[in-house]
DNA sequence: GCTATTTTTCTTACATGTATAAAAATCTAC
DNA sequence: GTAGATTTTTATACATGTAAGAAAAATAGC
């Protein structure tokens, strides 16, 4: 067991590196190049070491990116005010996670996390739960609710990244094209409807307007 | 221009597997072993061919599992009898679609399709299309009413699946926890308040209750 | 039949994440 | 000092997706 009042030498060879400055070095790689050109070996070299050397410090790539993800939230959110009125203040916050989330464009990789609990987004967290209860859901419906926001906001942004990247990627027709092509109007009416109108309309940025009916939604279920 | 009437021979090596072969054997392999083991060079061996000729009949690997899960989706998605009331028509659909990706364990890899457009799933959105529409919504709205639903629907499937995967893979305390551990509950009380529940509270399945609240938010907005 | 054309298949090669194990650099106990 | 113990770094190796191009197998024109 190691003693806390002990002289502060550690056993075993000294480390060259450190976590921070492996994830300061990879956002300096995210930011100049794209998310694309971060790679083990490329950090290493950059950081003048091996790239198993790195795995000391961070467990595997995926958490490597989730902790650039909180290093950018910590720098992105800062703490607005927010209005008093409860519901103004739960879409206020919910916007504010999904405006700094929806800016940072490799998130997609990432944001399948189970909720964005970096520190800085829970003040965020704490008023959406904080309005929620005031207005008079019990903290567990509370805590629901959050997690429906959650999934909502997670969930446009990584379709929507998702979709972005597909597009850039593909030359030919897209799959969504070909179906709506052939599509029979007796047996999909609506849809045909729509058809020639979906890409503008699902391109459309409705973020606000789903969250603002979401929070109507629970909130009007008490 | 190949002409519809002359005999049916095209030029070219005559392929000895087709895109149909090679969905199959993934299906076969997927459902025996899970999405784990499906790699090009095994689904190659098990087909009796070589791994780059797989790549003639599909584009790469991420459009094999959305293939994939379009074949998936055929097969599970039958068209129940749905209510005829416009609401619960619209929950009954999106409840559907929900249960039959949810049940599909290897789903997150793929689910960030735009949307999830294989035909068999176009008449669940044709139900919840119409169902907005009937409820009052031009076709323009009932269209971003379907997306927010969409959102929703995927959101809470991938958080849900990567969270579960997470914690499969990692064996100490989670990131979460340690997060929990030292909140300041004058900081941040509500979160404190619920944070020894936390982890039971997001475990539980609220998706029907979040899908009702959002239909209602979003039928109440007119 | 021979050549050109077209389509599919096969061979080879490379970048990437990371497992495994050896090596290096430090501390502690004697 | 010398011998472990401990921690970090390095070297090597492997599985994977897939790019690039050669080879194979068919048709069409002559």
């Amino acid at each position: 067991m190691p003693q806390p009042s002990a002289p502060r030498k550690t056993p075993g060879r000294p480390p060259r590196i450190s976590r921070e400055e492996v994830i300061a070095t990879a956002r300096r790689i995210v930011d100049a190049e794209g998310v694309d050109r971060l790679t083990m070996r490329r950090l290493a070299t950059e950081i003048g070491s091996t790239p198993m050397a790195l795995y000391h410090h961070v467990r595997n790539k995926e958490e490597l990116l989730v902790l650039l993800l909180d290093d950018y939230a910590a720098r992105a959110l800062h703490r607005p005010e927010l209005p008093a009125q409860p519901r103004e203040r739960i879409v206020a916050a919910a916007a504010a996670i999904h405006e700094a989330l929806a800016a940072c464009p490799w998130i997609a990789e990432v944001l399948t996390a189970d909720d964005l609990m970096s520190t800085s987004a829970l003040w965020f967290v704490e008023q959406i739960l904080d309005g929620l209860v005031e207005s008079g859901l019990t903290p567990e419906r509370a805590v629901h609710g959050y997690r429906t926001i959650w999934y909502y906001t997670a969930g446009e942004i990584v379709v929507r990244t998702t979709a972005a990247r597909r597009r850039a990627d593909d030359d030919g027709p897209t799959y969504r094209e070909r179906v709506f092509a052939d599509l029979d109007p007796n047996e999909l009416p609506r849809l045909a409807q729509v058809a020639d109108r979906w890409a503008p309309l699902t391109a459309e940025n409705t973020y606000l307007d789903g969250l603002r009916a979401l929070i109507d939604g629970l909130l009007a279920a008490h």
